[in-house]
Order: structure tokens, then C-alpha cells, then sequence
DNA sequence: ATTTGGCACTCGACCGAGTTAAGTGCCAAT
DNA sequence: ATTGGCACTTAACTCGGTCGAGTGCCAAAT
């Protein structure tokens, strides 16, 4: 069947694009790949090709390089899943080890899969909204004033710091502390607004008003702020090879900067890996970079994305074999709990 | 007097470097600038600033350019206080105004500094082992398993979780929070060692195992690890203008990852605004670079740094009034405990 | 004694022409 | 359907020449 072999053509192409950087021409293409096929042949396929939108020439004494839609079809169609290497294997495989809390197996995460794909490695906290609350603790600073932890089953603390209006003794603040826990304990995060909705309701006129202080900074860090949170290693990568991004890469650099922007980027959190290529995604900023990405955290409910960013021409087969092994990994080891 | 014109002409040549990114000459500087001197005249005295080793030539038939030492000259002798814009002024004045905790403090910082500069700004968390503990927490997640909360003055907040080697009941867990909370609460944290030095002797055999075990980590905590956290933003400056980093900037992005190298940067905590220039700085990455830092945190103990990172070929004083700026501010905020 | 205008000299930047090499498309032959 | 051959295109490289900014030095002027 003669797609087959056109489909052969273009992964002859990528892989050498990908591998050197350069145009790729027929003859090179015959001599490196040992089809038994004469340039003449692929110089007809590759017009073929062309037409289909898949390749392009930067001009017309050039070789042929892949559009994003060539990427795309190599990444559904023809690329195989590369089996890491021995050495990745193994640094995967002990990274946590010993990871002492949320914070630190986040950032070792993204520190590796920077180092793993040589690229841009992109990391998202757990979501607040999709954990549970494991534990909330008011903590009396000063009689006016309390500082509120909240920790979820994912690991993640977040605290904020409450001034009352008046006084609240210890007692109350214990009572205060077990009932909001007998409610929330266990609860997911955006479910909260709906347990806490009538709870100040049984409060004295009298405590009410500091209640309501409280609760509403609790919901507050339940939904409103610092909902997501994002964390980037491995930016020196985009200098690696200059030739790599010729159109300086200030706008790069800039997108990468903007939590939100990456948030988007990452997209739905969602089971298995999952590949963007070039203008497939919308930031123009970012329209010469491709990005992978894999939803990690226990199965059947990913809580949050990982990935990484790179020039379209990428190695696609080794940087999702790499993503989901992470992915993986993680997952397995937030199940476990530390 | 001689040596003031000289100085006066080594500013003039700062300037127009730093504003043109071009090498200056005896001719455009005689024009721009209105001294009352002919470009012959300041050949001779350029020829005297190139001997002193102030300024130099990249190549017979160009103009000059500062070097690190005539930086160094200009920066301790010449430069005068630049006042901030009244747009960077209100900046600052209010950047820090609804900022929810530390974390958003330092992010909220590091962003204006970055932005109010046009450079790549640091900031260091406030040193742990300069703060004092304001209060120890324990959770109990599991009988068999505790979380550790430890909460600075500075408003840090670390968790570690423990396995216990036996179940520890909630009176018992409630014994040790009061009395960890009463020896270490107002302590300075890089005491605490000697504080809880003989803490375990007092418990049982039964219960020493566990104790012991939740003391460990919170030394740890205290001073073992995450000793120091300093965050970066702003790269994205480093690509404004291309021709700023003429070399690539990858080893600047390498070094700027490095938490090892930024603390190193940031240098031993101290009031006052502080330059390094080039080469006066040892990172052999960073050599192309300036750095301006200050220390923050109540007065007469400062417990962290702040700076921003850029060309040696920077606007040295409009950098140091914002760096001295934005750190006076941050100060007051945090003494003012949110 | 200092400053200045003049002048010869240096050297990178820029320009245009010519050459090279890689690559293509097309066509006739297999 | 495939292939070798060939004319054509074009970016990249090389070169010599010109230009201009800038210098250093010297003799004249202040």
C-alpha cells in the first residue's frame, strides 16, 4: 500500500530533522535510511507529501522540513514508543526516594524530568479543588488574631491569618477547630462551600461574626486563591542549541513566566499523555514550541498535570515515554503517601 | 582639579554606554554631553582613563567602553541616588497591600522587583535560622503517623510527616505539642538544638523512641534542610534586548536554576545596598553580569536578601533605588506582621 | 602648560559580484 | 512505477573594495 510507504518517508524526514536540525533533502534521505528506494522515487513522494500539507521547503534549494501537521500525524501514526534508556530508567525509578514533603517532591519531579528530556519541565501542584481535606488548624497567635492551616490528603499546607474582631479564648477556638473538622475532614475541597454553608448558622449572635471570619477565609483558600499553582525547571534548555529557537526566545521566556499561561497550557487534567504541537495551541507566544503533557495523582482521578516544552522539533517518542514514566511514578508514589 | 574631570568624563562614557549599548567616542561624547572641552582634549584624558584601567577599547578604530572597574569607579564615586518615578514609587508603595501570606509576599516582591527594574529579580525567604519559632504543631494523620508543623515569626511555615516506630495515643501526642510549644515557642531556631538537647531524657523508654523521632525532624526542619528557599523572576529581561548578552545566555539561565549559586550570589546578610560587578563576583557563568542586593527584615537583624541581576552594562543607580527601595518596604511590612 | 585643529592611520561594517553546493522538478528511458 | 539525467533556483559563502568612526600624535594656538 503506497501511504505506507509515504508515512515511511515522513518518519525518514522527522527523525533526521529532529537529529540534525537541517533541512532534509532527498539524496541524504536515500543515503541514511536504507530504503530501497532511489532519491528520484522520494523526491516524487516528498511532492506528494507537500501537497498533503505534511512537509515544506523554507525555500526552494532547501531540503524539506515537517509542518505541524506532520508532526501531528508522526505522533499518531508512526511513532513508537521509545523505550528509555537504562540510566533514565534507573534515575526515575529512585528520585522520590526520600522526599520529605509536598513541596520537595514537586520540585524534584520537575528538576528530573527537566534533566530526563533535556527540556523545559513543567510541574503542577495537586489541584486544590479535586483533594480532600485531611486536617484544619486554627492556631491562636494572639487573642485578636489566628492563623488557620489547611492541609490536604495530597500533601499540600496552606495557611492564612484571620484578625477577629473580638476576642476568642482557647476553649472556643477548640470548639471551633473539632466541629470544622468533624464537617470538612475527608471532604474534597470544592465541596466545601456547600458543607460550610449553614455552619455559622449555629453559632451564638455573639461568636458569629468571628466564625464568619474564619470560615470565609477557609473558603477562600478552598476555591478562590492560589487555585492552581504551577512550577517550571529547566529553562536553560531553550539555550541549549541556539540554533534551536532563532526567533529570540523573549516571548518563550516571557510565557513561561505566567502561571496562568502554563495552567492553560497544561490544559484539562486527564489520564494518559497527551501531545500539542505548535500552532495546535493558541498562545502565540508560544506557537514554534510543542508540549507534552500526563495527568498524574491516583488513578481514575488525576489531580494534576505534568509536562514539558520544547522546540517542535522535538524528539516526541523519548519525551512522552519520559512524561508518562514520571507521571507514573508520581502517581504511585502520592497513593502511597510519602 | 584634574581627577574630576576625568570622573566627569567616565560618567559621561557610563552614560551614553549604558543608555546606547555602544561603544562611545571622543567625538559623540564631546556633542552630547555639554562639557566645555573638545573631543581632542578628551582623547587625552581617555587615553589616561584606558591606563587606570577604567574603560578599554574592543578594537583599534572603536570607541570605549567601562570596565568592570571603571563600573566599580562610577558606582562608589559618581553615580548619584536616582529618585524613583512617581509611577515606581506608587508601585511600591502598595504592592505588598492584601498579600495573604509569606509566600505571597516573596512572590508578590520578586514580581515587582523584576518589573520595576527590568531585570532578573531574587528574592531569599526569610533565613530560617535567623526566626524564631512562633509555634509548633503536631497531627496526628494515622496512629501510626504524625505531621509536624513547625510556624516561624517571619510567617514560613514547613510540614514534615514521621513514621512512629509504635501507636502514640492523642493525650500523648497533646502532651508533647505543649511542651515542645513551651520550650521552643519565641526561640530562635538555629538555638533550638541546644534547647531540645536533653528533651528526650525526660520521657519514658516506651515513649522515648517516638519522641525522639518527632525532635529529629524537627531539627531537621530547624536547620538540616531547606535551610535556605530564594526565588527568581524576570528572566524573561534577559532576552529583551538580544544584544545585551552578546554570548549566549544559556550559563545565565543555568546559573539563575541553581539555588546553591543565587544564595552564594545574594552573599552573607547585611543592611545596605551592595554592588558586584563582573568579575568581583566568582561564578564564571555570571561574569558578564552585575548584582545589586539588599538585606531585608526588622531592623539591625536582617534575615534576608533581595537583589536583581543584570549586565554589567546596567543603570546602576535607577537598580539601587529600587532594590533599597522595595526592600525598606518589605521590611516594614513584615514587622508589621502582615 | 594646556588645549585644540589637523591629519594620517586602523579596522570593523557594509556592499555587491561571483562562485558553490544542495536541492528541486521535470522528462525521457527503463 | 521507477529511475537517471539535466536544467534551474537560491541561500550561503567568499572576495575585494569602499566607507566611516575613531584613534594617536603633532604642531599651532591660547
Amino acid at each position: 500500500m503506497i501511504a505506507d510507504r509515504r508515512l515511511e518517508i515522513l518518519r525518514a524526514i522527522v527523525d533526521d530533522y529532529v537529529a540534525t536540525n537541517e533541512p532534509v533533502g532527498s539524496k541524504v534521505l536515500a543515503a541514511r535510511h536504507s530504503l530501497g528506494i532511489s532519491p528520484a522515487t522520494i523526491r516524487n513522494e516528498m511532492a506528494l507529501l507537500e501537497e498533503e500539507g505534511l512537509i515544506s521547503q523554507p525555500h526552494t534549494s532547501a531540503g524539506r522540513i515537517p509542518t505541524d501537521l506532520g508532526y501531528r500525524v508522526f505522533v499518531d501514526r508512526i511513532s513508537t514508543v521509545k523505550p528509555l534508556s537504562a540510566p533514565e530508567r534507573r534515575a526515575i525509578d529512585h528520585f522520590l526516594e526520600g522526599a520529605v514533603d509536598l513541596d520537595d517532591v514537586v520540585n524534584r519531579t520537575v528538576r528530573l524530568l527537566a534533566q530526563v528530556t533535556k527540556q523545559v519541565a513543567i510541574v503542577q501542584y495537586p489541584s486544590l479543588s479535586k483533594s480532600a481535606v485531611r486536617h484544619i488548624e486554627i492556631l491562636p497567635l494572639t487573642p485578636m488574631r489566628l492563623m488557620i492551616v489547611l492541609i490536604t490528603d495530597t500533601g499540600r499546607v496552606e495557611q492564612r491569618i484571620v484578625e477577629l474582631a473580638s476576642q476568642m479564648n482557647e476553649a472556643n477556638v477548640a470548639k471551633l477547630r473539632s466541629q470544622l473538622n468533624l464537617l470538612c475532614a475527608g471532604e474534597k475541597l470544592n465541596l466545601i462551600p456547600n458543607t460550610l454553608k449553614s455552619f455559622t448558622e449555629k453559632f451564638e449572635p455573639a461568636e458569629r461574626t468571628n466564625v464568619t471570619s474564619v470560615v470565609n477565609v477557609i473558603l477562600e483558600m478552598a476555591i478562590e486563591r492560589t487555585e492552581e499553582k504551577v512550577i517550571v525547571s529547566g529553562t536553560a534548555n531553550l539555550a541549549r542549541i541556539p540554533s534551536d529557537f532563532p526567533s529570540s526566545f523573549h516571548p518563550i521566556l516571557e510565557a513561561l513566566e505566567e502561571q496562568v499561561v502554563l495552567l492553560h497550557l497544561l490544559g484539562e487534567t486527564a489520564d494518559g499523555t497527551k501531545v500539542k504541537i505548535g500552532h495546535e495551541q493558541d498562545n502565540t507566544n508560544l506557537q514554534s514550541t510543542s508540549i507534552v503533557t500526563s495527568g498524574y495523582g491516583p488513578e481514575g482521578e488525576r489531580v494534576a498535570n505534568l509536562g514539558i516544552i520544547g522546540p517542535t522539533r522535538m524528539d516526541y517518542s523519548g519525551s512522552m515515554s519520559a512524561v508518562s514514566a514520571v507521571a507514573r511514578y508520581v502517581s504511585r508514589f502520592l497513593e502511597e503517601g510519602f
